[in-house]
DNA sequence: ACAAGTACTTACCTAAAAGTATGTATCATG
DNA sequence: CATGATACATACTTTTAGGTAAGTACTTGT
């Protein structure tokens, strides 16, 4: 029966490299699978909920929410709900989120560069 | 016994976004834990295996031969193997490698702004 | 009474990423 | 003949990101 400690090693050093690399500090915040779409989406302008499910099709309920979710969180995007029914809910970039776009623009350049798919 | 699918779903997703997104893209070369700060090693020259484990200390071999791999599989870094013993094996950035660094310029920008640990 | 519409919520599940522990090859040197 | 030095390799294990399936709340319209 080995004696694993793995756990506190992963979280050890995903905390340490989190802290200590800006690169990965950023990754986190905005690298996941779906919040580069959510935020591409953002950049054209406000948008509810429905509309942003809609314009990503691929994207389940729950992982749209929990994208939305961190990156509320994280400062990156505004929440904003009407107090009506149906609900309303309004999504929008926050300072931070709207800095994303120069970050943005170089890792697409990057991308449309080297990806020769 | 629910009939899943997710890992169909799960890769055709991961691929859908990797080719449709150039953020993804990129993030899927050099996002990973330890890959910037390998590349952040090599952005200062050369390095052997060795200089980088002593340079990164929380990484495993393992895990950093797995990262050197990658990076060199997706063309990022060179592997230059001298054929001697013990072995002597050197690292460095290939062109797009080094074209990585505007990019992370960006990201490091945007992370000591808003990064108020 | 019940369906429609909107924005979630939750319990459960899988695959991929990261980590552990240990072993390998080669030759020079003491 | 065993040790050191260097750069890996591999079998196994855990954590976590992502996905499935189903349900909730609230009010208006039929």
């Amino acid at each position: 029966m080995a004696n694993f400690k793995e756990n506190s090693t992963n979280q050890f050093n995903k905390r340490l490299v989190t802290t200590k690399c800006p690169v990965t500090f950023i990754v986190n915040k905005m690298g996941n699978r779906w919040k580069p779409l959510v935020i591409r989406e953002l950049f054209s302008g406000t948008k509810r909920y429905g509309e942003l499910k809609k314009a990503i099709p691929a994207v389940t309920e729950k992982m749209l929410i929990q994208t939305l979710k961190e990156l509320e969180a994280d400062g990156i995007i505004n929440r904003k709900a009407m107090p009506v029914v149906p609900p309303h809910v309004e999504y929008s970039l926050t300072v931070s989120g709207k800095d994303l776009e120069p970050v943005i623009n170089e890792m697409v350049k990057w991308s449309l560069k080297y990806n020769t798919h």
